[in-house]
Parts: C-alpha cells; sequence; structure tokens
DNA sequence: TTGATAATAGTAACTATTACTATTTAATTT
DNA sequence: AAATTAAATAGTAATAGTTACTATTATCAA
C-alpha cells in the first residue's frame, strides 16, 4: 500500500473522535481539510484501514460507523439518544465457554448491549 | 393492525426456517405461495412482524436478516460458509456487570461470535 | 350491505456503497 | 534528476437494499 495524503488524513479524522462517525461524516470532516476529496477516495481508503487493522467498523443498524478504538472491546448504545459509549470487560471467558459448549472454534466475539446512557436515566 | 393473508404467509415463511433469510429470500419463498406477492409488501410486514415481537432482526454486516426465533439467544456466525447459528447461553449475568460497572441501564444484550464452524473445523 | 380505512401491487425514489475511467501522484529505476 | 510504472485520485455512473407513493382492493365494524 502505497502513502497517499488523503488516507493520513482520513485516517486522523477517525481516530480524532470516540463519535463512532459514518462514512459520510468522515467525508465532511476530510472536505474541511482536503477539500476535493472525493466521497469515493473515503470510502475505499476506510475499507482498506479497516483491512489492515488501523481502524474497526461498528454496524449500527445497517449503517456502517467507523471506530479509531483497535483495543478489544465492546459497546454500549443508548436507545435515548443513540450515543455508542466504547467499554472493556475482562474475563468474560465467553470463548472458552462456547469452545466447550458448543462446537465451534471462536475467533471474535462482538457484544452490543442497548439500553439508557447516565445523560438519560430518570433518578 | 388489519388481519392480511400476506403477512400471514410472510410470517409462516420466516418461521419456517432457521436459516436467517433476508427479505428476497423471504420474497421468493413468499411468491411461490402468492405469486403476486410486491417486495415493497414484504418489507412492509416483515417491519411491522419486528415491530409487534413476532420475529426478530439479526444484523449481518449491511445486510438484514431476519429471524424466527423470538426466545432469548446469541448468534454464532462461521467465517468459513456464513452459516448462522442460534445458541443459549443462560446465566451471562452481562446485565448486572453492565449496570454496576457502567452508568448504563442495559435493556438488550447482541452477541454475535464468529469463528469456524463445526463443519469446517479440521482435525 | 355499506362505509371507513388498512393493506395491497406496482412503480418511483432514495440512501449507502461500489465500480469505472481518465488523470495525478508516489515510489522505483535509470 | 529524468523517465518509468503502477497505485491512488476526483468525478461520475451504477448498483443494492430499502422506503415512499398512489390507485385499487380487502378487512371489518356499524
Amino acid at each position: 500500500m502505497r502513502y497517499s495524503h488523503q488516507r493520513k488524513v482520513i485516517q486522523k479524522v477517525v481516530k480524532s473522535t470516540k463519535s463512532h462517525p459514518n462514512a459520510d461524516w468522515v467525508y465532511k470532516e476530510t472536505r474541511k481539510l482536503i477539500p476535493d476529496v472525493s466521497l469515493g477516495t473515503v470510502y475505499r481508503n476506510l475499507n482498506q484501514l479497516v483491512t489492515n487493522g488501523s481502524i474497526n467498523t461498528v454496524q449500527d443498524g445497517s449503517v456502517t460507523r467507523y471506530d479509531g478504538n483497535i483495543k478489544p472491546h465492546y459497546h454500549l448504545k443508548c436507545d435515548e439518544c443513540s450515543e455508542i459509549i466504547d467499554i472493556e470487560i475482562h474475563d468474560l471467558n465467553l470463548k472458552n465457554k462456547i469452545r466447550s459448549k458448543f462446537d465451534f472454534e471462536p475467533s471474535d466475539v462482538e457484544i452490543t448491549v442497548t439500553g439508557t446512557c447516565n445523560k438519560h436515566i430518570l433518578r
């Protein structure tokens, strides 16, 4: 993969936020820095960055979002404000459970918990 | 919600399989029973059935699949054959963990484990 | 049986994403 | 440093999945 200024900026844009943006947001932010960048370039580079492990995707219903956090983590999604929050849970031991209980060799575990975030819990 | 023959058949089609079909598969199967059913009718009814809790969705990448199994369960997805398998795990206690460790009130937990299913594990 | 309106088939429109193509740019070779 | 080569680009067209629209039909309550 050859160096490109566009890719560098797109990566920086994704890494700059914890908001799990979609491609269009990344496109708009990138245009602030490279006004004539094209949407196709944004999509192509997002896919390349995902493929080489620099960023991750989070599927939010049918829209694909991007996540600069590449440490293993799960997601909380608030039903009220749609915010997606990264969480780390250790010792869940889910892979071992699955390996032993089911005849399946796990490679990756995705967990998304929906509910109500602290901003919207009524107390 | 008023009774409709189409909705009844669409529900039956989804419930008839464990294969987690997408809308197009449901459309094709439904056409075998109601030859002039329209794709829009299939989408509208699938959405209604999801809303009223008769069926569930599983997000498979960017494609929405439908699941006639409405008991709480998680999914295994094989990287080799793309098969999606329902699993039940009890006592995971994830909601309590999240409630206590994070300031978040969980309502629903979605777990998808990718990996290799028994048909494709080399031994 | 009639009247109100939910649901339908058929089609158009929309959204997110990928494909195409002529041109530009990065990196390698001379 | 100039020439070469192929990856990456901008701009646009095309595609896939889904929703919206509209005239007609079907359900169901009075």
